[in-house]
DNA sequence: TTCTTATTTGCAAAAGCTTGCAATAACTTT
DNA sequence: AAAGTTATTGCAAGCTTTTGCAAATAAGAA
């Protein structure tokens, strides 16, 4: 994630206003080193500002993802999971049997990032991807 | 979609009933040329039998997808879309600019899979997947 | 600083999906 | 054919996320 100052600066430069709540937004995000849940941003924030909203937390999220600066990614569990877009790419295989989540390195997705770039012409944000199916032990 | 038959055979085997409801679901799902929706097969099923209720078509469909007779694809527009397993696999790349939606070959991911077997020896369910990103129109 | 105005917020309601529970009904056993 | 067992259903309530709208407010103009 970008300095909170250099995403106000992008936000500005493009018609949108940085407010408070969107400041608290991003600071929950950017000191959260996991992958941080909309439920779990709405409760940092709503602690200090009583009157904040969780729908705000969504809006912030779906604009900070539009503009590329955070990922958005189904890890099941019924809960869609945020991360900063720079903190490093990387994906997951979640196993469907036990939950047990994998990290994947970003390189594996370059041979299918390419072909549907030259095949499909399609560019795919493949920046955050988890991929179902079992695991090791469970396959057993 | 294997014929009705077999699938109230391949039920009864592993201790599922097969039951009205079921059966409606099921033929919903397979008379659909399309990618259909939970509503959509509600929909079709509760005007035939009005006291049908929605959770019961996602308990069904999780089941049929459990058993690996559906595949879930959430292809956006704020609803997941159901699909016969075996009506030829396919993965989808959607726009998330215009919302367009291009298919894509199974052979696309065989790399992939091939990866994810062999260094994380985790087998994939990668029989209906889609890919946001931008399309060709959108990235001029 | 004050005015202007378009963006953003909070609230409430709704959409899509899931879950707990008691009643019902499919299949097995007799 | 009847009884018993246990999966399944309908209903209601709940969870996560989205959306419409009027009120509030950030940022540029005067």
């Amino acid at each position: 994630m970008k300095k909170t100052n250099d995403i106000i600066n992008s936000l500005s430069g493009k018609g949108y206003r940085m407010t408070p709540q969107r400041m608290m937004v991003l600071a929950a995000i950017e000191k959260s080193d996991h992958h941080i849940s909309a439920e779990e941003i709405y409760a940092q924030v709503v602690a200090k500002y009583p009157y904040f909203n969780i729908s705000t937390v969504y809006r912030t999220l779906e604009l900070l993802h539009r503009l590329g600066l955070v990922t958005e990614t189904d890890l099941g569990g019924g809960r869609v999971r945020y991360h900063p877009a720079d903190k490093g790419h990387h994906h997951h295989l979640v196993c469907q049997e036990c939950g047990k989540v994998i990290d994947l390195d970003e390189s594996v997705l370059d041979h299918l990032k390419l072909v549907l770039r030259k095949d499909y012409k399609f560019d795919p944000d493949t920046r955050h991807l988890a991929f179902f199916g079992r695991c090791a032990d469970c396959s057993k």
